[in-house]
DNA sequence: GCAATGATGCACT
DNA sequence: GTGCATCATTGCG
């Protein structure tokens, strides 16, 4: 049985879609070996009228993914050494998408130790956009994989503990919206607000 | 525990 | 030339 995530469940307005993100897994198959983890941090991205996205100039830019059908994968590359995933959520042409902050890791533990450093505490593998992409092996050549496809997929996880909002992190824009979301109760969430 | 800072490539005001 | 949807390291307490 199946319970990778479906086309459809990224073609749904793209706050819904980060908030039932959490709790599902990440699975990155490296080799015939599964790399997964419980999604626990989450962020929105609304399009080109938001303007902490790269979407805001259009899709005439590296943003072209975020602009293309739902249920593909958007990797960008930024600060000349990290690359960040999202999921491209709702309509072909909406410009919108929702980046995976943090994971818990759950399978390849010792493969994603591998990739990140000996040194590097468990819970520290993947709880930054940038360390879980370095954690599953994920850079530019998984910009537009298809996420129903055999590479990178998603699958049906449990559902969060207890769900908070938050602004979104590093971005100086658009502060206003709370369009992160996290599990509270996960001690993997990248960075804890002060509030 | 915390704040400050350097690394490093690329698209764009 | 500037500014990043970041992270590891350093220095201090």
């Amino acid at each position: 049985m199946s319970r990778k995530l479906p086309r459809s469940f990224y073609d749904r307005p793209t706050l819904t879609v980060a908030q039932e993100l959490l709790g599902q897994l990440l699975v990155r198959q490296i080799d015939g070996e599964r790399l997964s983890g419980r999604i626990v941090e989450t962020e929105a991205y609304m399009g080109p009228g938001d303007e902490a996205s790269h979407a805001r100039y259009g899709p005439n830019s590296r943003a072209a993914t975020m602009f293309g059908p739902p249920g593909h994968a958007y990797v960008y590359f930024t600060y000349g050494m990290h690359y960040c995933f999202n999921c491209v959520t709702e309509a072909e042409g909406s410009g919108t998408a929702v980046l995976i902050r943090a994971i818990e890791p759950l399978e390849g533990i010792e493969r994603m130790r591998h990739l990140r450093g000996p040194r590097v505490a468990e819970r520290d593998l993947a709880n930054g956009p940038a360390k879980l992409c370095q954690a599953l092996e994920i850079d530019a050549a998984l910009n537009q994989a298809d996420l129903t496809g055999d590479a990178l997929w998603l699958e049906t996880g449990s559902a969060p503990m207890q769900i908070k909002t938050s602004p979104r992190v590093g971005i100086s824009r658009g502060r206003e919206h709370h369009y992160r979301f996290y599990d509270a109760a996960s001690v993997g969430v990248s960075a804890h607000p002060k509030y």
